[in-house]
DNA sequence: AGTACCACCTGACGGC
DNA sequence: TGCCGTCAGGTGGTAC
């Protein structure tokens, strides 16, 4: 599930609940989604307390008070809960951050396809994984010459985290639909219209998912994003829309509007 | 540099 | 009801 602005919704989710309380103890149900032991995160967290959270793309950073930050990764799967009842665990609770006056943060991650890590530094992090600007801090500028040489699918460069961090299959075919443009065309083969189209219509969706909490039946009927099915009505023209398959994912078009 | 595959995991769904 | 293939909003590695 989550691409940016579900992760954003996370972010803003652990600022409501989880901030400045005392751990009390670091709950590891399953290992393999993390990156250092069970024992290291107890070291680590106990008797701290999240200050601050950053964002970077699909990454959420978590400040201690001490040197270290939690990163939070969601896989395809993944997601937070906070809650007080203690007999409530949900199903697939990875990671349970319990906090000294009673409430529980869960890290929920079904597929454990996400990852739990520590680091010195968001920034730091972000460079050795190689994880690019964040779709919505870069700038005109910065987009049109991050796109720029690329020689590859569209597609394929708006989901490289590389490049942009932040958007994933379900936003990048969201950008192309509403710009008619279809995911295989080649990057460089783009005019600055299109790219300038590219650019204003990420900001926008990736800005009213935000302002709808993420969710997909919030949004606009014209967006494509509750059309994702094979032989769908087009929700802007007559065109039924068709599921392809690009640099390996499912992709969702429709062939009338999004001709180039 | 780009692409095509595989791998990691589990759950849901449709066909038989 | 059960089994099986396929698919799922992510990422990292490898081989061409």
């Amino acid at each position: 599930m989550p691409e940016l602005p579900d992760v954003e919704i996370y972010k803003q989710y652990i600022d409501s609940t989880s901030l400045h309380k005392t751990l009390d103890q670091i709950d590891v149900k399953d290992d393999s989604v993390m990156n250092e032991s069970a024992q290291t995160f107890e070291e680590q967290l106990k008797s701290r307390s999240f200050e601050e959270t950053r964002r970077r793309g699909k990454r959420l950073f978590i400040s201690t008070n001490s040197e270290k930050w939690l990163m939070l990764h969601f896989g395809m799967t993944g997601s937070l809960q906070y809650w007080e009842d203690e007999n409530n665990i949900p199903d697939h609770t990875r990671m349970i951050f319990r906090f000294e006056k009673g409430g529980k943060l869960a890290y929920i991650c079904p597929r454990k396809l996400g990852t739990v890590d520590l680091t010195d530094s968001p920034d730091n992090f972000c460079e050795e994984h190689h994880i690019g600007i964040d779709a919505l801090e870069a700038d005109a500028d910065d987009f049109r010459e991050l796109l720029n040489n690329k020689r590859g699918m569209i597609k394929t460069a708006l989901m490289d985290q590389k490049t942009i961090a932040g958007l994933g299959n379900v936003y990048s075919d969201e950008v192309l639909y509403q710009c008619n443009i279809h995911p295989k065309t080649k990057t460089n083969k783009l005019d600055d219209e299109q790219i300038s189209s590219l650019y204003q219509t990420m900001q926008r969706i990736l800005k009213t998912s935000i302002n709808n909490q993420a969710d997909p039946q919030k949004m606009p009927d014209h967006y494509l994003i509750n059309h994702r099915q094979e032989g769908a009505d087009c929700p802007d023209c007559a065109g039924s829309i068709k599921r392809l398959k690009v640099a390996g994912r499912g992709c969702y078009i429709c062939p009338v509007c999004q001709k180039s």
